[in-house]
DNA sequence: AACCGGGACAACCGCTCACAT
DNA sequence: AATGTGAGCGGTTGTCCCGGT
């Protein structure tokens, strides 16, 4: 769908916002609240497109944003939200209350980038378990849905070591032959579905049908959502965590065995991906196309298709 | 004083997605 | 179903500033 540029007339201002835009903008969205992005330049009397105002608005003049240098605080979570998450700015921002993203990505490609280079330089043989004790010390930010993500995302990490370990065993490489695969090959096979189509593959059948299915199917998810409390307006981070780690309440002190609960979660998801996969495939021979969002996730991993022939 | 290079940060660009028509 | 629109996101670029030569 052809999609015209916002920003394509003639005699719109570009580059630097003056004192007075600035003015006029924030006078506007105080009075009449942010929102209709594309009118507001006419309605605030501004010669910019409305992305620009959007953009200016939420990045530099939105009264909740906190200016200044980044402190060591900030900086730790930074990097260790980033060792969680990768390069998504914007659920990195959702748990630092008043940094945007864009003032993090900055952040991170001036100051972070260049100390994780120098730190490789130095040859940290330890390089491999970063990650976790990134993760470990992110278990103690201060930002409960940080600790959340932390404590999910070890736990998937550990499964994750489980079950390379278990695929690399020659017990697992038998043949599956029906839908029901025993726990310990559903393991396998999932290891060989992220060798194959790569290590988001299961936050993306997080967020198909499978796993729409599995925590619809989940009376304990379900629990735990309630017991979570999730806001209706659940944050863009939210929408793809699992219960257990999508919470957002300060439960702190009822997280203990968060850690094995995740990881019991998400052993289960990963064994109904995986039999939600057989039984498709033996349903339509591979035709998957008739399930376009399961598709999309499954045809990258074709390969995972002999295990159960 | 003039020039240059690099750092820092604001702003833009291109793309995707959800929703409305 | 096709298309248009609004909004958000991540990557990239442009501009300013500052220190070194």
């Amino acid at each position: 769908m052809g999609r015209t540029p916002c920003c394509d007339s003639k005699g719109i201002k570009k580059g630097p916002w003056a004192p007075e835009e600035d003015k006029l903008l924030v006078d506007y969205v105080q009075a009449n609240g942010p929102g209709n992005w594309r009118m507001l330049p006419k309605l605030a009397g501004l010669n910019r497109c409305g992305k620009s105002c959007r953009l200016r608005w939420t990045n530099y003049l939105r009264p909740d944003i906190k200016r200044g240098p980044f402190t060591a605080e900030e900086h730790n979570s930074i990097l260790q939200l980033h060792a969680i998450v990768g390069n998504k700015w914007s659920m990195i921002a959702a748990q630092m209350p008043g940094r945007t993203d864009n003032e993090i990505k900055n952040y991170w490609n001036t100051h972070m980038k260049k100390q994780l280079r120098q730190d490789s330089l130095a040859g940290d043989a330890a390089a491999a378990s970063q990650q976790l004790t990134a993760m470990a010390a992110a278990a103690s930010l201060p930002f409960p849905a940080a600790r959340h993500m932390a404590q999910w995302e070890t736990a998937r990490l550990e499964a994750e070591a489980r079950l390379s370990l278990l695929s690399s065993s020659p017990a697992t490489t038998t043949t599956v032959t029906s839908a029901t695969a025993s726990s310990s090959s559903c393991a396998a096979a999932a290891a060989d579905l992220a060798a194959a189509a790569g290590p988001d593959i299961f936050l993306r059948l997080w967020n198909s049908e499978v796993g729409d299915s599995f925590r619809g199917s989940s009376a304990q998810g379900v629990v735990a959502e309630a017991a979570h409390g999730r806001p209706a307006t659940a944050s863009p981070a939210a929408a793809v965590m699992p219960p257990a780690m999508a919470g957002g309440d300060d439960d702190s002190a009822a997280s203990t065995n968060e850690g094995t609960e995740a990881a019991d979660d998400y052993q289960a998801f990963l064994e109904m991906a995986v039999e939600e996969f057989a039984l498709l495939h033996g349903r339509l021979g591979g035709a998957f196309s008739a399930f376009p969002p399961v598709a999309d996730v499954l045809a990258e991993a074709s390969c995972l298709f002999s295990p159960f022939e």
